[in-house]
RNA sequence: GCUGAUGUAGCUCAAUGGCAGAGCAAUGCAUUCGUAAUGCAUAGGCUGGGGGUUCAACUCCCCCCAUCAGCUCCA
């Protein structure tokens, strides 16, 4: 036997007998650790605490406070979904059963779907598994014994799982009161460490994410190692779906669907005012930036697709119509209408780069499950612009869109992440190229110290992509940005230019997109705000607040005042009591309210009321027009 | 598109086979009010659409549409 000699975080050396277990280890350091421990990490790996320690090495007891610990406890909670719901219904096969981000789910193959009554007897019977307090055990067999088990006990997902590993692995499973899972672990010592749990939602999922399998039953769930906890987590939920934009865009008037128009949102003047805001910049920014403008139709004729390649790699996403018997297609991108742009002219190298805006709007036919108030809609206006320039060019004109594309968020304040999209499966071109264009990409990128990371084969069919994400009130994020390089629309279209050397050469082209979608990014917007637009958003900036009638004449001047400054003010001359109107300013969000009533007119002074804030006290009308036009003109959060 | 759930007044939600209701909003009247809801009254419905079962359907069954969550797909 002998000792074996560990040393913990803090630095101190422990000589312990050979063969202890982690979890002895931590009982001799405190109590309360070993409490609140969950798994432990010897020599950089992650352990069960149940484990014996065969050697010298760096000890660490990780708790729910590090990440990595709360992964294995969702990752446990969903053994224990799964040992109830095979308790239930002994037919049921097993997907598999991660943690995710705030939880875990597991996917069952049942025959029925798992109603709403079933799911809260699934977590009854968690409960009862953790009251329990089974201890996960790790037991390590061969591939072929396990095969055999798993092919006993019926389980043709984990026998598929247990296939497409080398041969020559050692398969882990635990077993924890009688239930058995394939699994690589580690996992918390009991079922009775998890003290709260929560199913949150039930829905389809195809086996390993693909239509072409059959499709399981995944259940969500939470868990906690305190009631406190779980009850914070349900109801920053709560908080987050009072965010949603479909939700706002009702309450504050902004936008409204329909069941006419599946997919087809209709803007109203308050949602209105707010894209007109957000394209009055986007403009002012793309002429200081070296960019034009241009318009062009949104229906075009069928040639002019099957030349560019959506005919035949993005026909399922297009709507079609005929005219006077000839066919034509609703454009699903602007770039086709913009080369025919370009070649109106014969182009110079001394016109490149040559950056073509347009605020296109475009139609997709996408599925009708995937359709989601502003952010996923079938109809859509895309901030769009094409670059042409020389290969030379490219880098320079890649890094200039980051920059802006920054810029642009920078200016709400939204954290993004970048993906770098490559080649598709259905995509035009060689392989040199799309290698040549990631490369490009990767370059600028990079060259700007942005993390990224790599999303396969996810690229347009055109060329590989920057992807720009931002993040909605449940943490989803959405593609608004992208940059998408493209060797290929030139050539199809033979474009040219003219080079110094008085030949024709062919040009490279930019796609890219820095909203996105205005529906999307505004919906972004919509949550990110929580409704509460800043000042140069909102659509009501200021709303004057007679006390009594005799004040509307007062307020009525006011406004015109405040108009004259373009200010955007409301009076709500309603016969109702100062405490009402606030109140319902509030709910709408408006950043200044302004009280009109006997010691305003007397002192010719407003009495300011900003959002969420509260009472300002007065102010002279010279001081309050400063303060509201400054932070029109900063776009101040 | 797939799996499951949902669809009742402008909004949020009741009504489990027997007269379709409430709060908020709207409208009218009274009140003329000082920093988050004044009172009273009125009006508002083909219960998403179509079919069926039944003496009787918001309620049970079938088909369709839309929405929500997720999967797949995408800006």
């Amino acid at each position: 036997m002998g000792s074996v000699s560990i040393t913990l975080k803090d630095g101190s050396i422990h000589e312990i007998p050979r063969g202890t277990a982690v979890m002895d280890v931590v009982k001799g350091i405190s109590q309360r650790l070993a409490r609140e421990a969950l798994v432990a990490r010897f020599n950089e790996q992650l352990v069960d605490l149940n484990s014996i320690i065969n050697g010298n090495g760096k000890l660490e007891i990780l708790t729910f406070d590090d990440a990595e610990a709360r992964e294995v406890y969702w990752h446990s909670t969903s053994h224990i979904l799964a040992q109830a719901v095979k308790n239930l219904y002994p037919e049921a096969s097993l997907g598999i059963g991660p943690a995710i981000s705030n939880g875990y789910y597991y996917d069952f193959d049942v025959v029925k779907g798992f109603s709403p009554e079933e799911v809260e007897a699934i977590e009854a019977e968690m409960k009862k598994i953790i009251k329990e307090n089974y201890s996960f055990k790790r037991r390590e067999l061969s591939l072929e014994e396990a095969l055999d088990l798993f092919t006993e006990n019926k389980e043709p997902y984990k026998v598929e799982l247990i296939k497409e590993l080398p041969e020559d692995s050692t398969i882990s499973i635990y077993e924890q009161g009688g239930f058995m899972d394939l699994c690589a672990g580690p996992h918390i010592p009991s079922t009775g460490r998890v003290r709260a749990l929560k199913l949150l939602n039930v829905a389809g999922a195809y086996w390993k994410g693909s239509e072409r399998n059959p499709m399981l039953q995944r259940i969500y769930g939470t868990s906690y190692p305190k009631k406190k906890m779980l009850d914070e987590h349900l109801f920053k939920i709560e908080e987050a779906k009072r965010r949603d934009h479909r939700k706002l865009g009702t309450q504050l008037d902004l936008f409204s669907l329909h069941d006419e128009g599946p997919g087809f949102p209709f803007f109203h003047n308050k949602g209105m005012i707010i894209w007109n805001e957000l394209e009055n910049y986007w403009r002012k920014e793309h002429r200081r930036h070296g960019y034009e403008e241009i318009k062009t139709p949104i229906i075009l004729d069928r040639g002019l697709w099957e030349r560019s390649g959506h005919w035949d790699h993005y026909h399922e996403n297009m709507y079609f119509t005929e005219i006077d018997e000839v066919s034509y297609a609703l454009k699903p991108m602007n770039c086709p209408g913009s080369i025919l742009v370009y070649k109106t002219k014969q182009r110079s190298y001394r016109d490149f780069p040559l950056r073509m805006a347009e605020l296109g709007l475009v139609h997709r036919h996408e599925l009708s499950g995937v359709l989601h108030g502003l952010m996923r809609v079938r109809s859509f206006n895309q901030d769009d612009a094409h670059i042409f320039m020389l290969p030379s060019q490219i880098k320079d004109e890649i890094v200039g869109v980051i920059e802006m594309i920054d810029d642009f968020y920078s200016v709400f304040g939204f954290e993004y992440k970048v993906e770098l999209s490559t080649k598709p499966g259905d995509a035009m071109g060689s392989d040199e190229i799309w290698e040549q264009a990631i490369e490009a990409l990767r370059d600028a990128v990079e060259s700007k110290n942005i993390e990224y990371c790599i999303n396969e084969g996810d690229g347009a069919f055109y060329g590989p992509k920057l992807d720009f994400h931002l993040e909605d009130c449940l943490g989803r994020t959405w593609q608004c940005g992208t940059i998408q390089l493209d060797f290929l629309f030139p050539e199809n279209f033979d474009l040219s230019y003219i080079g110094s050397d008085g030949e024709k050469h062919r040009p490279v082209m930019i796609h890219r997109v820095i909203f996105g979608s205005i529906e999307r990014f505004i919906g972004i917007l919509i949550e990110h705000y929580g409704g509460a637009f800043p000042t140069w958003l909102a659509p009501v900036q200021v709303l004057l607040l007679p006390i009594a009638d005799r004040h509307q004449e007062y307020a009525a001047a006011l406004k015109e005042k405040l108009e004259s400054h373009d200010i955007r003010v409301e009076i709500d001359s309603r016969n109702e009591k100062i405490g009402y109107k606030i109140r319902e300013g509030e709910t709408q969000k408006v950043p200044y309210m302004v009280i009109v009533g006997d010691n305003e007119v007397k002192n010719k002074n407003l009495s300011i009321r900003k959002r969420k804030v509260g009472d300002m006290g007065t102010l002279a009308l010279e001081e309050f027009l400063e303060v509201v036009k400054r932070e029109v003109r900063d776009k101040t959060q």
